[in-house]
Formats: C-alpha cells, sequence, structure tokens
DNA sequence: TTTGTATATCGCAATATTACGATTAATATT
DNA sequence: AATATTAATCGTAATATTGCGATATACAAA
C-alpha cells in the first residue's frame, strides 16, 4: 500500500484553506443547515424538539449537534435531564469573517474568458 | 432492509436548505478551495498547471474541476490540446447571495444563554 | 428505591468521497 | 502516418459520512 487512500491530504494544503474547507464542511449536509436555523429562529436556546422539528432520529441529531460543537459554532448546557444549546455567538462572526473573505475575492479582474 | 443508509436524507429538507448544503459541501474540501483560489489569481484563466501548483495527481485534480463545473461555479473550454478553465462570474455571484443570507443572520437576538 | 425522561454513545450497514494508476480520446507536432 | 501532449474517464482501494437500533448514562419524579 503506498498511499493512504479515501483520506484529504491536508498537509499539502495552507492553514487558512484548510479552515475555510473545515467550516464550509459543517454547512454541507442539510441537517446542520437546518439545525442552525432552528437555533436562529428560536433566541431561547431550548433544544430537545431539534429531533421533533426536524425528521432525523435523536441519535442522528445528537451526531450533527456533535460536529457543530466540535468546530465551537454551538455550545451546550445541561438543564435538568435535557440539553440546551444555542450559537456561540463570537465564532460565528470568527468563521463569518474567514467565509466573507473567500467569498468576496476580488471579482471584477475575472475576463469571463471562456 | 428497511432504509437507505448512508444516504443524506434531502427529501426532508427546503430547497433553500439543500441548496446552501450543495453549495458549501463543494468548499468542503482544501483542493476546491485551492483551485478556486488559483483560479482568481490567475485572471487569465491558464489551467493546465493546476496540476503542478497543488500537489494532486492530474486523476484527482480533474474529478475536483468536474464537481466544481457540476455546481455550475467554474467553466471550461478546450484551447487546442489544453482545457481553460475560468469563474463563472454569475454563478458566483448567484452562490455569495444565497450563503451571504445564511450566514448573516440576525445573531443580535442571540441571548448566549448557555 | 424504582420508574420515567432526555441525551449521548456504541455498533453496524450502506453509500459517498478521496486519491491515483492505467487507459482512452483528442489534438499538435514531427 | 507516427509520436507526443493534455485532459477525461475507468477501475479500484481505502477512509469518511450518514443514519439508526440498542444500550448506557444522568437526572427527575413517584
Amino acid at each position: 500500500m503506498k498511499q493512504k487512500m479515501g483520506l484529504a491530504k491536508t498537509e499539502i494544503f495552507s492553514d487558512q484553506q484548510n479552515e475555510i474547507a473545515s467550516f464550509a464542511k459543517v454547512f454541507g449536509h442539510p441537517a446542520r443547515v437546518a439545525i442552525l436555523q432552528h437555533l436562529f429562529k428560536l433566541n431561547t436556546c431550548v433544544c430537545g424538539d431539534l429531533v421533533s422539528e426536524i425528521g432525523l432520529a435523536q441519535p442522528t441529531i445528537s451526531q450533527h449537534l456533535k460536529e457543530l460543537k466540535l468546530l465551537g459554532l454551538i455550545k451546550g448546557s445541561v438543564e435538568g435531564t435535557s440539553v440546551c444549546y444555542c450559537i456561540n455567538t463570537e465564532k460565528w462572526h470568527e468563521m463569518k469573517e474567514i467565509l466573507n473573505q473567500f467569498l468576496n475575492q476580488d471579482i471584477s479582474k475575472q475576463g469571463d474568458c471562456c
């Protein structure tokens, strides 16, 4: 076996490129988009209802929440038997900054040559 | 077998949520981020050098280009024996609009309750 | 202390993604 | 025509992701 296949070769890219990809990846699934939109809508961060709101099983939602928490985009705190999740606003801004810088590259120079 | 496993249940999400996820997914790999940045930098869209510029094999780059082309973010045209790729500016703006709407959700109401 | 409720984790099945060698296709050069 | 160059496609190997049933854990209520 010469090569670790199926694995992204992150080491050949810059930290910036890998960071953009990490943030983008977490939005790359509609369930996580839906979770974040729901957390934005309910500014009070009641959360167990994510399962009934979105039509996925509880372990599946829990796994998506874990990925969002791992990147720091959401925070969770135990509230009795249930867990209260909400957006981590500082991290959200940090992420927005990084993605905007990429999305808003100067496109005016592009000659549209094709 | 009760369920198509390993497959995202896109049918339970809105078109908007799926669209956001599709665009984000394409940035979810550093190679595609690098390709787009390179296309932005060289406003003349000479392209065969993407392979030497980024350290991945030619079939791998070709596959990533295909995904970007499938979403419409880049265009390609044959130029002799080589192929010239460039950013599709209209589609880029369309994508930016959709992602910005998601990223710029009103965060001011968030109570940061956790 | 038993029972219920809510969430996380484990384990598994199935599809998706990443990467590349080998080959093909299409044009350029000799 | 024969050869070289460039990029796409095929086939395959290996890891990643998605989803969920079963189970574990942690706290609340009876």
